[in-house]
RNA sequence: GGGCCGGUAGCUCAGGUGGUUAGAGCGCACGCCUGAUAAGCGUGAGGUCGCAAGUUCAACUCUUGCUCGGCCCA
C-alpha cells in the first residue's frame, strides 16, 4: 500500500463567509440602520406603485408604556401579512397609529400633580391637556422605536395619532354626522359617582373596601294581584343602601325562583319572600331576634313567574304625587337567593340592573339625588337632606329608617351588615351608582337604510372572518349590545361639540355651525370647544344665552372608531384606500375596535370600513397561565430581541397557532433557536454550493437529471401551497412548509445524495452544473419565502451573496418557479425514496455492528426496477445490483483516495477512481 | 355567575363528513461521518388524543357533565 495522498486541496468544498452563528442581536441593528439610510419604506411605495393594492390598517395601540409581548405579536403578524403581500408583487402600504386620548393617561398625568401637591381642579385644563398630550408623545416616540427594531416595516416618520389636530377634527365632524342624521339622543345611564367629589369615576378609579352598612327589610303592601290571597299581604325586600328607598320605583323577583306568602310576623302581617334554603330563617331571625319560621303558616305558594301583574305600593305612599304611584312586581334574571329575602327593591337611578329593567318596562330615572349626594329640595320626602353616603343618615335611628318605622314598612334594621363596598380611590370617599344625563347611538332608531343594528349585522356577515368563529362573538355581541354610550365627564379627549337649546332640550343642528366647529378644532385641536368660543361657532343666527354647551368627552372607542375615516380616507396618505382589505388584532377587539368601526362606519357609511378581519389570541407563559407582573412569569419582548434577536422572536410568533392562545417560554424559545439554526445552515450550505456560480452554468430543466426535475417539482408543488398560506394568512403552516422542505427534501435527500457530485464531479460536469442551476434556483425561491419571516437574516444572506451594496432582498417580487409539474417522474420518484428507506433500514444493523462506517462501504441488492437512475448514487452506497431480494454487504472494493467511494475500477485504497483520475488530472 | 373559545408524544403542530397498529418536524437516546464540523446522516424510545359517562358494530373525531386554562361581560 502505498502513502495515502491527501486530494482534499482538490475536492471543491462550500465556500463561504456566512457564518454559522448569527449574532443577531449585534446584527440586526446594523441592517436596521440600513435600510432607513436607504428608506426602504419609501423606496418600495415607488417600486409598488400602480400595483393591486392591499391595505392592512393598523389598529392603535394605546400611547401609555412600553411594548408588551402582546404589542410584538401583534405587529410581527401584521408585519408578516405587509410582507408576503407585498412579496405577491402587490403595494401593501402600513401606516402604524396610536391612540391618544382617554383616562389612563389622563391619570398618570394627575398623579404627577399628586406628586407635586397640585389639585388638578386648580390646573388650567388647557395647560392639562397639554401634558396628557405631551405624556402621550413620550411614549409613541418610545414604542415607535420598539416596534422599529422589531424589524416591522411602516411609515414610521408619519404615523397617525388620535391627537393630531386633523384627527381630532375629523373625529368631531364623524360625531356631527351622527347629531346630523339624529342618531345621537340625551339618555340617562348610572354611573359610578363620588359625592364628595362631584365627578363621575371610571371602573379605574374606584377600589372595593370592606364596610359595615346598616340593613333594613321594608314591607311594600301588594295592592293588586293576579293571585286573590296577596293582596294585602306584604313584599319583603332587603337592602344595605336604605337612602335608595325614597327613589324606589318597583320590586324585581326571581321567575324560576320559590316563593311563598306566610303568616308568622308578631305585626300581623303576611309576609311574601322566596323559599329558597335557609333564606326564610334568615329573614325571620333579622325580624324578630328569633327563628320561627318553623312555625309560619303558609297561605300562598309558587314560582316568581305567577307574580306578574302584581302591583305594591309604596310604605311613603301617603306622600302623595311620586310615592302614592303604583309600583309593579317585574322579573328579574339576575335576582338570587344567596341573600335577602329573594325580592330586589328597583330603583332606576341607582343601580345598573335596576336602570335595565325599568327602562325595559318603561320606567324612567327620577334623578332625586344630587351631585353633592343631597336630595334634591322639591323631593317629597327628605327634599334637601342627605347626604345619602353618611352612615347616620342611613343608620337604624336616622330620618329614614325612622319614617319608615312610623308609616310601618320597616320590618327590621341593623346596623351591622359587612360588605366590600366600592370608594373613590382619590378621596377614599364611598361612591354610589347615580344616574346622569349621558350621550347615546341607538342601536334600533329606525334609518333610512335600517337600523343601526340591522346595518352591523349585515355587515358582519359581508366580512371575511379569520378564523371564522370570530363572525360568532362578534354576531353575539352586536346582537345583544345596548345603546352606545358615547359621552364620558373627562378632560382628556375629544368633546362632543353640541349646543343644547335650554328650551327644548334639542341639540342644535345646523350644519353651517357644524362647520365652524369642525374648522375650529382642525386649525387648534380639541382647546378649540371653549366657552369663549362659543359665540363665534353659533355665529350671527343663534344666542349664546340660549344654548347650553355640552361639556362631555367621547368615548376613546369613537376616536378608534374613526381611524379609518382620518388614516384612509384623508388623502394625507395617498397610498392608502377605502375600505382595509384588512383589520388584523386580538380576540378582545370583538368587542373593541372592531367592533367600535364596525358602528361608526355602518352609522355613517352603511358598510364596514374592512373586508376581512383577522384574530390572534393571547400569549400565555410556558404552562398557559396568563402572564403577569406579579406571577414573574412575563417574557419582555425588549430583553428577548437584546438577547437573542427580533429574528427569533417573530419566527417564535409565526411557529405558534396564534389564531389560539399560545404559550412562550425558555424550552419553546429553545425549540425556535434550533428551529432558526437549521434554516440558517440550509442558507450557508446554499451560499457555499454556490460559491462562483454564475448564469454561464445554467442548465435548462429539460436537460437536467431526473432527480433534478424532481426536486423542482417539489419546489413548484410547495410554492403552490405557500400561496394557499399566505391567502389563508395561515403562517404556522408558511413556516412548517419551509422547515420541513429544507429538513427533509433538502438537507436529509438532496443535499445528501449530491455531495458526492458537488465535492467530486468537475466544475464543467453538466450533472454539477445542472444541480448548481437548481441551488440557484432554490436559493432565490427560498431567501424570498422566508424574507417575511426573517426578515434580517434573509437580508444577511441576500448581502452575502450579492454584496453589501445590492438591493434589498425586501423589493422582490414571489420568486419564479420553473413550472417542474411532472406527475409520473415525481410518482416514480416518491418510490425510489420509499426504496431509499428501506435501504437504509437494511444498512443500519451493519454500521451498529461496526461491520460497516459510512454507507459507501456498503453494496445493496434491490429487487426491484428503476430504469436508468443510478441507485448507487441515490442510497448513496458502493454498488447496487438487481436481486431477487434486496440485501446488504460489505463491499471489497478500494476506496478512492478523492472522493471516497468505493468501487471496482480502484486499484488499492487510497488510489482514485476513474472520475477523480480525470478531474485532478485537469 | 353568564357568553364564547381551547386542552393530541418533552416542545411546536397535522389529524374532510366517526372506521385498520393516532402522524410530522424538532428535541432526546444511541450510532455513523469527520471534506457543510458548536455542522451533516441514520436508527430508536416517547401518546389510555384533559377526565367521566353516553350514542354507535366502531369515537381523538358526535352528545352530556366535570376539570383546567383563556378572552369578553356581570
Amino acid at each position: 500500500m502505498t502513502e495515502a495522498t491527501d486530494y482534499r486541496d482538490t475536492v471543491f468544498l462550500p465556500k463561504t463567509d456566512f457564518p454559522m452563528k448569527a449574532g443577531l442581536p449585534q446584527k440586526e441593528p446594523v441592517i436596521l440602520a440600513r435600510w432607513q439610510e436607504k428608506r426602504l419604506y419609501e423606496e418600495l411605495r415607488n417600486r409598488r406603485r400602480g400595483r393591486e393594492k392591499f391595505i392592512l390598517h393598523d389598529g392603535p395601540p394605546y400611547a401609555n408604556g412600553d411594548m408588551h409581548i402582546g404589542h410584538a405579536l401583534n405587529h410581527i403578524l401584521k408585519d408578516t401579512v405587509v410582507r408576503t403581500q407585498t412579496l405577491l408583487g402587490k403595494d401593501a402600504p402600513y401606516v402604524p397609529g396610536w391612540d391618544c386620548h382617554g383616562l389612563p393617561i389622563e391619570w398618570k398625568v394627575e398623579e404627577q400633580y399628586r406628586k407635586k401637591k397640585l389639585n388638578k381642579d386648580d390646573v388650567d385644563p388647557v395647560e392639562f391637556r397639554a401634558e396628557c398630550r405631551a405624556y402621550a408623545q413620550h411614549w409613541v416616540d418610545t414604542q415607535r422605536e420598539q416596534l422599529k427594531r422589531l424589524g416591522i416595516n411602516g411609515d414610521w416618520d408619519n404615523p397617525y395619532l388620535t391627537m393630531d389636530f386633523q384627527a381630532e377634527a375629523t373625529i368631531v365632524s364623524e360625531l356631527l354626522k351622527f347629531a346630523e342624521s339624529g342618531q345621537l339622543y340625551r339618555g340617562a345611564k348610572p354611573v359610578m359617582w363620588s359625592p364628595v367629589e362631584k365627578t363621575a369615576l371610571a371602573e379605574a378609579e374606584v377600589e372595593y373596601e370592606d364596610i359595615t352598612s346598616t340593613q333594613i327589610d321594608v314591607a311594600f303592601e301588594i295592592v293588586e294581584s293576579p293571585i286573590p290571597e296577596l293582596v294585602g299581604a306584604h313584599a319583603v325586600i332587603w337592602t344595605t343602601t336604605p337612602w335608595t328607598i325614597p327613589v324606589n320605583q318597583a320590586i324585581a323577583y326571581g321567575p324560576d325562583i320559590d316563593y311563598f306568602a306566610v303568616r308568622g310576623h308578631p305585626s300581623g302581617k303576611i309576609i311574601l319572600i322566596a323559599q329558597a334554603g335557609d333564606l326564610p330563617d334568615q329573614v325571620f331571625t333579622r325580624m324578630i331576634g328569633n327563628n320561627l319560621s318553623t312555625g309560619m303558616s303558609i297561605i300562598w305558594a309558587g314560582k316568581g313567574s305567577d307574580l306578574a301583574g302584581t302591583i305594591v305600593r309604596h310604605p311613603m305612599h301617603h306622600l302623595g304625587g311620586f310615592f302614592a304611584k303604583p309600583r309593579p312586581m317585574l322579573p328579574g334574571d339576575f335576582v338570587t337567593t344567596d341573600s335577602g329575602t329573594g325580592l330586589v327593591h328597583m330603583s332606576p337611578d341607582h343601580g345598573e340592573d335596576d336602570f335595565d329593567l325599568c327602562k325595559a318596562h318603561g320606567i324612567d330615572p327620577v334623578f332625586a339625588v344630587e351631585g353633592d349626594g343631597k336630595y334634591r329640595a322639591d323631593w317629597l320626602w327628605l327634599g334637601g337632606e342627605g347626604s345619602v353616603i353618611n352612615p347616620k343618615f342611613n343608620a337604624p335611628d336616622g330620618p329614614i329608617c325612622s319614617a319608615l318605622r312610623e308609616a310601618g314598612g320597616l320590618l327590621a334594621a341593623s346596623a351591622d351588615y359587612q360588605h366590600s363596598y366600592p370608594h373613590s380611590w382619590r378621596s377614599k370617599a364611598k361612591v354610589i351608582y347615580r344616574c346622569t344625563p349621558q350621550w347615546f347611538v341607538p342601536m334600533d332608531k329606525a334609518m333610512p337604510d335600517g337600523t343601526l343594528r340591522e346595518k352591523a349585522m349585515t355587515a358582519i356577515s359581508q366580512t371575511r372572518w379569520v378564523p371564522e368563529k370570530g363572525q360568532n362573538r362578534i354576531t353575539a355581541m352586536v346582537e345583544g349590545r345596548p345603546d352606545w354610550v358615547l359621552s364620558r365627564q373627562r378632560a382628556w379627549g375629544v368633546p362632543i361639540t353640541l349646543f343644547v337649546d335650554r328650551k327644548t332640550g334639542q341639540y342644535l343642528n345646523d350644519p353651517a355651525v357644524n362647520a365652524r366647529i369642525v374648522a375650529g378644532v382642525r386649525e387648534s385641536g380639541v382647546d378649540a370647544w371653549s366657552e369663549d368660543r362659543a359665540q363665534e361657532y353659533l355665529g350671527s343666527d343663534y344666542a349664546v344665552a340660549d344654548y347650553e354647551r355640552v361639556t362631555d368627552i367621547l368615548d376613546v372607542w369613537f376616536d378608534s372608531g374613526c381611524t379609518h375615516v382620518f388614516t384612509l380616507e384623508s388623502g394625507r396618505w395617498p397610498d392608502l384606500q377605502w375600505p382595509a382589505d384588512l383589520y388584523l388584532e386580538g380576540s378582545d377587539q370583538h368587542r373593541g375596535w372592531f367592533q367600535s368601526s364596525l358602528l361608526q362606519s355602518c352609522g355613517t357609511r352603511g358598510r364596514a370600513p374592512y373586508n376581512a378581519v383577522l384574530t390572534h389570541g393571547f400569549t400565555m407563559d410556558q404552562k398557559g397561565m396568563k402572564m403577569s407582573k406579579s406571577l414573574g412569569n412575563t417574557i419582555n419582548p425588549l430583553d428577548l430581541m437584546r438577547d437573542s434577536g427580533a429574528d427569533i422572536l417573530r419566527l417564535w410568533a409565526l411557529t405558534v397557532d396564534f389564531t389560539e392562545d399560545h404559550r412562550i417560554g425558555k424550552e419553546i424559545l429553545q425549540g425556535v433557536s434550533d428551529q432558526y439554526r437549521k434554516l440558517r445552515n440550509t442558507f450557508r450550505y446554499l451560499l457555499g454550493a454556490l460559491d462562483g456560480y454564475s448564469d454561464a452554468e445554467k442548465v435548462a430543466v429539460a436537460d437536467m437529471p431526473e432527480l433534478e426535475r424532481y426536486m423542482l417539482h417539489l419546489l413548484a408543488e410547495m410554492d403552490a401551497k405557500l400561496r394557499q398560506a399566505v391567502n389563508d394568512f395561515d403562517f404556522n403552516s408558511y413556516v412548517r412548509l419551509l422547515t420541513d422542505f429544507a429538513n427533509e427534501d433538502l438537507s436529509a435527500f438532496f443535499f445528501d445524495i449530491r455531495k458526492d457530485c458537488l465535492y467530486c464531479d468537475a466544475p464543467t460536469d453538466p450533472k454539477r452544473m445542472a444541480y448548481r442551476t437548481v441551488l440557484d434556483i432554490l436559493f432565490h425561491a427560498l431567501v424570498r419565502y422566508i424574507a417575511p419571516v426573517l426578515v434580517f437574516t434573509s437580508e444577511e444572506v441576500w448581502q452575502t451573496r450579492f454584496g453589501a451594496d445590492a438591493d434589498s432582498v425586501h423589493f422582490s417580487d414571489w420568486p419564479e418557479v420553473p413550472a417542474a409539474n411532472d406527475a409520473a417522474l415525481a410518482a416514480k420518484w416518491e418510490n425510489i425514496r420509499a426504496a431509499r428507506m428501506v435501504a437504509t433500514e437494511q444498512i443500519e444493523p451493519m454500521r451498529r455492528e461496526k461491520i460497516v462506517g459510512s454507507s459507501l462501504e456498503v453494496e445493496y441488492t434491490y429487487n426491484g426496477d428503476f430504469g436508468d437512475v443510478d441507485l448507487a448514487e441515490v442510497f448513496i452506497v458502493s454498488a447496487v445490483h438487481q436481486g431477487a431480494e434486496t440485501s446488504a454487504r460489505k463491499t471489497t472494493n478500494h476506496k478512492c483516495g478523492r472522493c471516497w467511494r468505493h468501487l471496482p475500477e480502484v486499484a488499492e485504497d487510497g488510489a482514485l477512481c476513474g472520475r477523480c483520475e480525470a478531474v485532478v488530472d485537469g
